[in-house]
DNA sequence: TCTAGGACCA
């Protein structure tokens, strides 16, 4: 890159606005040079519309989202692709109301100016629905999806992908399938979004089904690995085990995809859920990838659900490993103790959370504390332990005394 | 010379 700056220079062209944009184009791609990107993108002494939007993409693609919006907003003129940098900006960096409220905007001065050159296209359209379902605002989606039809925006399949996520994360399946029934080219993205709606929502079967209509219809499709990770999610929702398992087995052998920890994420909570842990376990052992909190997670969600307290134990040590600072781990953990009556060990973990200042994590201390004085009225209902109790509480600083002492009252009388 | 969709636990 730097190279061909300096053929540029050489060359007399870096003068052009043109070429100087493409040189903040490029340096803004990698974010270490986003910075000498801004810099020449200061120093340039005729910037256009399009040396502002290739400036605002930089940013939100290395996830400098303020300094995009705040350049969004110095902007002396606006065009679509400037509106749809800063929108797609906003939902890649889970700004959903951020984008939303952009769209809005775009879409008011587009009425009110009658400036048809600013109105919301696919690529607006396409990034605004994703918000939507991210937010859950299917009212809004569906005014989307009208805008969509008066102005002839559906024929292509980003769209209509688009669609079938929105409406199928806001809950509308029938919607959701209508629109992926009514979508002629299929890629596939369709398929995959079909299937992980229905994953989503529990209806495991009708995943199934759509995965096994893609294998004998689908055009020019192949399951990828984010295929499966709805399957398994399906298989998840739905209880299936042995479908579960023919799945993981079906990606790995039959389509050689080695799995990520999405893959064994779903497994294991499959198997969690079963209550299978030893081969729950067994999986565990044989990842060629280190386990994350969601795998500790599912697994700790089984015991709870099997009562397996042991393994629980083992997780939740597990999970603190991984985040020490997260308090809700370590409550966990001190909660499980206490119902195994390990009141040592309860106030082990709580003089470590206190360490890490786990407390301050929101809410946590409240859950604590009450948790703890329901653990020793249901432990003992004749001997609250009242000093016990009060040495504990007392060690904890910047707590309401309401949201212990009513309790308290509550077990000496 | 600028803009584009889909995935795991609780």
């Amino acid at each position: 890159m730097k190279l061909v700056h300096a053929q540029i220079a050489k060359s007399g062209f870096g003068q052009y606005p043109v070429v100087q944009t493409a040189l903040v184009d490029s340096y803004s791609r990698s974010s270490s040079d986003i910075g000498f990107a801004r810099q020449l993108f200061d120093e340039m002494s005729e910037k256009n519309v399009v040396s502002w939007t290739a400036m605002i993409s930089g940013y939100t693609r290395v996830g400098q989202i303020g300094n995009a919006i705040s350049l969004f907003d110095q902007m002396p003129e606006r065009d679509v692709p400037s509106w749809n940098a800063v929108i797609a900006g906003c939902t890649q960096n889970g700004l959903f109301s951020e984008a939303i409220s952009l769209f809005r905007k775009m879409m008011l001065l587009a009425q009110a100016t009658q400036h048809r050159h600013i109105r919301p296209n696919q690529v607006t359209v396409v990034c605004v629905l994703s918000a939507c379902a991210n937010t859950g605002m299917l009212q809004l989606g569906k005014c989307i999806h009208g805008y969509v039809y008066r102005n002839s925006l559906g024929s292509d399949s980003f769209m209509s992908n688009a669609l079938v996520d929105m409406y199928g994360k806001c809950g509308s399946l029938r919607e959701a399938r209508r629109v992926f029934d009514m979508t002629l080219k299929k890629s596939l993205t369709s398929w995959n979004s079909m299937i992980n709606c229905f994953a989503l929502h529990g209806h495991g079967r009708s995943a199934i089904c759509i995965f096994e209509e893609m294998m004998q219809h689908g055009e020019d499709v192949r399951p990828d690995e984010v295929t499966f990770v709805g399957l398994l999610n399906a298989c998840t929702h739905g209880g299936l085990v042995e479908k579960g398992r023919y799945y993981f087995l079906m990606m790995t052998q039959n389509y050689g995809i080695e799995p990520q920890i999405e893959h064994y994420g779903c497994l294991i909570d499959i198997l969690g859920r079963a209550g299978k842990f030893e081969e729950a376990l067994e999986v565990v052992r044989g990842m060629k990838i280190e386990p994350d909190e969601v795998v500790w997670g599912s697994l700790l969600n089984g015991c709870k659900v099997h009562g397996h307290t042991d393994l629980a134990e083992f997780a939740v040590k597990k999970l603190i490993e991984i985040d020490p600072k997260n308090g809700g781990y370590g409550i966990m953990l001190a909660n499980l103790y206490g119902e195994l009556g390990k009141w040592d060990e309860s106030r082990k973990v709580r003089k470590m959370l206190k360490e890490h200042n786990a407390y301050k994590t929101p809410g946590c201390s409240w859950i604590e504390v009450d948790n703890e004085v329901n653990q020793f009225y249901s432990a003992d209902k004749t001997h609250p332990r009242s000093e016990e109790i009060y040495k504990i509480l007392g060690a904890l600083s910047g707590l309401s005394l309401r949201f212990w002492y009513s309790p308290f009252i509550d077990c000496n009388t």
